[in-house]
DNA sequence: GAGCTCTGTTAGAGCGCTCTACTGATGAGA
DNA sequence: TCTCATCAGTAGAGCGCTCTAACAGAGCTC
């Protein structure tokens, strides 16, 4: 009884346990009448080889690591898609874990991704500490999606989110906005730059920065929203800058709920360009991040390093452009 | 170089690899020197036990396979994160395949998710055909998450979508509607179900069914409406039944693509009630599931199995309910 | 003080594979 | 005819761990 193994298919081929395993990996070094003999017989068992023993003995590893900030997120979603059509594509699998945006419980997730020890680990948005993501660059490479490093044994895919909040804003001024606000992202990663975006290119037009904290979901952005209108008395803004789309359409529901309209109340612009904001009723102005692209360049970053065929780092940092779609009009 | 094993911590300790081994695991017969012996060792040496050497060694496994149809639609998101829930509170890890929905590419995601010998297996909307999972069964645990089988080995947790769509009929009847038509979800999982209730709620209110074929996806519900247009002359159908909220969403757009107002000209109800529903600005009409109550108890039922506690097929079968909102009105 | 149980510890086999080193044919080249 | 490659195949160690059985030593009982 239990799965048959390797040494059964070696009994019943008539042939070592080696041969059998030539087979298995493809080897062109055993002749034409031995590999059906042992096909067949594996065939006949059903069998199929223990990827985790094959792993062990071979002190390889077919498995990378993602660990996601958010599967709620769209956009995480659409990077892990691109992700796995790289690793698909050469034999590997996707582990992966959620974290839930708090730094401690993707500590443990992450902890307990590497003990299956996977040839490579790819954290897309996570908030684990700069320590911690050190520690795992020791051990096997890193890819970081959505999230920049200075550590030079990391690769990292980002767009450029101070260009992005810059470009949002310019957007938003050129239509003749001057109390723009922005939703932050909080202590969400790439939050920070996002903001300095935003307040420089505030400043640079001469305006006044409003900055209200909140978190890269749907219901945090409602809850700003519902502040900054109980805050604010006539001196409403008349735009928002979003920290992300998901955000952004938490936004829109309280903006909707409070009877403003948008964009002819309130503009609104969101971030990542995920499917949402393609939505056509929602049709989200924001800031574009090609997702499943970003997913494919950090799962061919990580490939390489796995392959051994570069160590120096590979910083992606693509360029942000702004989408314009219904929610933003002139004042 | 390389990794720490336990053979260097047991020598660091100046223990046996048994012992250290039994510390790791947390068994009570180990007297506390010599467990702060070993974990100081391992601390010293940032050692973490291998989980597939651990694997292999316990004949056990601590990772459950979860096959996902789209991880674009929200639906298998939210279920997953349920799973993931349960999962990990039991100390389990996920591998996560996806199956882009073709039963060939499903079938080899599938062979390659079994091949790390999960604990057990979740397929969540799959398609691959009942002689695969039937065959996946005999080597662990399976439950299947939106789709039925009739194998006393596997569990499901799926909701009533024959009585689902009948509802959704029944709403619509009741606003008046006559010409009512369902976008499909052709050969997906459940599709077949939905469309009998579809069928039946049609003729018993002695109505005409008309099917379009269509997908899962949104861009085979936007699709379907295109075509529906292009062939219905005056006689369009006042009312459309969604195949799923994904595809409704694509759906929703080719109407407006068309100049057509929803819910003024023409009703929509889709199915799940996942997050995009809910959306503020899409605000549809549904057929609710719960979709991470759904992911928990698939979790849980899988865990029963793996733990030997139950032999008999659990079948939930949830009971679907219309969430009204705001894409429905009277004729 | 011999036998007993109980507790903490260890040796060593073995999980299902890979991989190195080796063997025994076969055929080419001198 | 005798090397010497070359090719197809195998034996056996070992990957990092768990688990069984066995074993000291302490503390009992009689």
């Amino acid at each position: 009884m239990g799965r048959p193994t390797m040494e059964d298919v070696a009994r019943r081929a008539g042939v070592s346990r080696a041969l059998v395993s030539l087979v298995m990996r493809g080897s062109p070094k055993v002749s034409e009448r031995r590999r059906a003999a042992v096909l067949r017989a594996a065939q006949e068992l059903g069998y199929s080889p223990h990827a985790m023993a094959r792993s062990l003995a071979s002190r390889t590893s077919t498995v990378l690591g993602v660990m996601v900030s958010d599967l709620h997120n769209p956009f995480f979603a659409e990077v892990v898609d691109g992700l796995d059509e790289v690793a698909r594509n050469q034999g590997f699998d996707l582990i992966i874990s959620t974290g839930s945006r708090s730094p401690a419980r993707e500590r443990r997730a992450l902890g307990s991704l590497l003990s299956f020890r996977p040839a490579g680990v790819a954290l897309l948005g996570t908030v684990v500490s700069a320590a911690d993501i050190a520690t795992a660059a020791q051990q096997q490479p890193v890819v970081l999606v959505a999230r920049s490093s200075r550590l030079s044994t990391v690769d990292t895919v980002n767009d450029d989110g101070e260009a992005g909040s810059e470009v949002a804003v310019d957007h938003l001024v050129s239509l003749g906005h001057k109390r723009i606000a922005h939703l932050d992202g909080g202590s969400g990663s790439q939050a920070a730059l996002r903001r300095r975006g935003y307040d420089r290119a505030m400043r640079r037009h001469g305006l006044d920065p409003v900055v209200v904290r909140s978190e890269y979901t749907d219901v945090a952005g409602a809850r700003a929203v519902r502040e900054l209108l109980a805050d604010s008395e006539d001196d409403l803004p008349t735009a928002l800058v979003a920290a992300n789309d998901y955000n952004a359409v938490g936004a829109l529901a309280a903006l909707a709920e409070a009877g403003l309209r948008v964009p002819e109340d309130v503009s609104l612009v969101g971030y990542d360009n995920t499917s949402l904001a393609g939505l056509r009723h929602l049709s989200l102005t924001t800031v574009d991040q090609p997702r499943s692209e970003m997913g494919r360049l950090a799962g061919e970053a990580l490939l390489q390093r796995v392959r051994g065929e570069r160590a120096e780092p590979v910083r992606h940092l693509l360029h942000p452009s702004l989408v314009v779609r219904g929610t933003t009009a002139p004042r």
